[in-house]
DNA sequence: TCGTTATTGATAATAATTCTCAATTATAAC
DNA sequence: GTTATAATTGAGAATTATTATCAATAACGA
């Protein structure tokens, strides 16, 4: 999916919940949407001021609820800090994570999704979401 | 694997370690491995007093970072907060927590992980550990 | 345009984790 | 068993990450 179109579909999300779309909104989501990898809410919060300087920390922060509020990022722990990344597609894949450069890869898991959930659904467990993080390392860094 | 046949494994991996074998140890370690749910630094500190009385909070950061560089556990965000739980046993599953209790599930996943793997070979990648963390509601709490 | 009300950024408060340090103690050598 | 050495301890201070507070501002429907 396309950032922009990713963008739409959050501020639809915003105007639908009584929550109103604001540069500092525009600019923190924008930031996250085009980013190739996890940020900390702090190289968030500095992403986001090249395109709406002084966007406060604060701001990044609710923002980020009211995303998770709509499960549009997950959040990983690299080492003992959490990162958090736009993900507002819900099919089976699976997001490796680079615990060296934080590079963010989607890896197709459909050939197994159907025995994976069925596995899983076997002892009656229903996942927060289909897609699942794995921290390891990329071949540019192994 | 039993409880202490993992303790044993693990002082062990002490004694390689030019670390010491201590009381304080010995009760964190127990308390984790005996806990049938992942718990925080805080609640872990708690059931290790209950063996050796007086256990500080800094010995527990202190004994999960060596746990840790034994890959002996594993950590979850559940909410806003970090648990950690014994997991020495490396054979391919799915650690399924429960967001609600916090009870742990394991589900075998030898039938796919051949596939699995190989999915996430494929783009280079090398996972940190073959067992994967899926936060959800079990079927108890639904 | 106006009024209501959510949002803002700055800062204070809180919570979680790590650091510091003198006292203690595990371990190996004797 | 005794001793020397060096790791470990618990308490509390320091640090870091996140959340709450607040007066000023701005989004948006009427």
């Amino acid at each position: 999916m396309k950032p922009e179109r990713q963008l739409d579909i959050f501020l639809a999300a915003l105007r639908g919940s009584d929550l109103r779309i604001t540069p500092s909104r525009r600019a923190i989501v924008q930031a996250l949407l085009c980013a190739a990898r996890p940020l900390s809410a702090e190289e968030l919060c500095h992403e986001a001021c090249r395109t709406h300087p002084g966007v406060g920390l604060a701001s990044v922060y609710r923002t980020l609820e009211a995303l998770q509020s709509f499960k549009y990022i997950r959040q990983v722990q690299l080492g003992r800090r959490v990162f958090v990344f736009a993900c507002m597609d819900e099919s089976q894949h699976a997001h490796l994570i680079c615990s060296v450069c934080h590079q963010l890869t989607e890896c197709d898991l459909s050939a197994i999704a159907g025995t994976f959930q069925q596995s899983i659904g076997r002892v009656g467990f229903q996942p927060a979401t289909n897609a699942i993080e794995i921290v390891g390392t990329c071949s540019a860094c192994q």
